[in-house]
DNA sequence: TGTCGGTCTATGGTATGCCAGAAACCAGAG
DNA sequence: CTCTGGTTTCTGGCATACCATAGACCGACA
């Protein structure tokens, strides 16, 4: 036996039920699609609290945390509404969005190695615009990872986190509109100049088409996208 | 008599116990300066609860809002905490404001009528490079609504909301530097300079001045600021 | 006198019960 | 049948009691 002395584990950490709760709602949320119009919007806290074991307390610790976020709702002796997001609010979503991974651009070029920058290839090289067309749920994925890879790049917790709370927003739609071919494609070639700009550190170059690249998404969603 | 109607008023919405905790902690959170290191910093749940004349169901409500804002460190069974940023989250609020408030400019250029614009005119020609040293109270201010008119032009309701939740972290710094005499010159001359962009309705000129304008005060902050 | 173990206290976490108000429901008058 | 007023129920807001644990405190033993 090699070791003599006892294995002790870092004892789990079991983190508070609030946070537990905030979580699996948060999740549940997320899985439904909300814009599915026949979906169940209403939510109960009793009724939640049974389902999930928990008393009121914690539960609506939780849900007050996700109605700061713009989740859900709450309204006063009428009910928890799970919120849909109007048009006009995903595309101010949008509109911060391309103003803080702009801005990461910016910091990537001062901030990230060569090599991390480099890092960026694989995520771009896969794919050609002439074949992406057989690949798209693969090329989702990257797409999602470049763009975070680009907050994470950047070194800013808090554009990190910002973007962070924004995205659940505006997943479902980034999903929906990249599977329009000519999106992908236009989409592939920006990544690549962008991925040159940054190499190149120059600055205001990556930045300016980070956020056209972005408004470009904003506008598409604008013109071709129906919400409401 | 000239109305025989009953003159209805809309009846006084209370707003709940918890909102007004919220507000009422956070005022006096931003109140004091919590960068004057003798400043009692450990809050007590029970005794607040008291001197607030709730229980500790709303109050624990408005911390737990305020923790998520950042304001406060709930550690439990341990106490709660106002947080003192360090010099490098302060740092990272800059830039974020910066990236905001720049994409807020480029939205004013599309977005507001000449009226409004104009109507920055005030905020701005009451001041003098030259004469600025013996008013810098009143500039303060006219600094802070300039700013704050941008972000309200832009009509960007996120924009707004994600800038006012960084404005209370950085306003003791924003009040504190411009009192040095060569930064508000400085200002008055960038702020003219924004102006004259957003007549142009020159986008990217506007957009850049803004983002250099903040990035400067942030790296004068890195430079010259001591906090920790 | 210093260290170690147990005990007490302070504090946030959780459960639960009551309350007020909104909406749904119901019954009686017209 | 419709409209109105009351009544019931459902729901989130609030108060409060209890719980578990971190840290302070204390006393005995070496």
């Amino acid at each position: 036996m090699s070791g003599v002395k006892l294995e002790i584990q870092p004892i789990e950490e079991v983190q508070s039920l609030k946070s537990r709760t905030y979580d699996a709602l948060k999740a549940a949320i997320s899985a439904m699609n909300i814009y599915d119009s026949n979906a169940e919007l209403r939510l109960d806290e009793r009724a939640l609290s049974l389902q999930f074991g928990v008393s009121r307390t914690p539960l609506r610790e939780a849900l007050a945390q996700l109605e700061q976020e713009g989740l859900v709702r709450i309204a006063p002796r009428r009910g928890i509404y799970i919120v849909r997001k109007t048009k006009a609010e995903i595309i101010e979503m949008i509109t911060v969005w391309a103003a803080l991974e702009s801005m990461a651009a910016r910091l990537v070029t001062q901030a990230a190695s060569d090599e991390e920058i480099a890092g960026l290839h694989e995520l771009v090289d896969t794919f050609t615009s002439t074949e992406v067309g057989s690949h798209m749920g693969e090329y989702s994925d990257a797409n999602i990872r470049f763009h975070g890879a680009i907050i994470s790049l950047s070194r800013c917790k808090l554009i990190a986190d910002i973007s962070n709370g924004l995205f659940m927003h505006v997943r479902a739609i980034r999903q929906r509109t990249i599977f329009e071919k000519d999106r992908a494609r236009r989409s592939i070639v920006d990544h690549k100049e962008i991925v040159e700009a940054l190499e190149a550190r120059n600055s205001e170059r990556a930045e300016r088409l980070v956020r056209e690249h972005t408004l470009r998404l904003r506008d598409h969603v604008e013109q071709f996208v129906q919400l409401d």
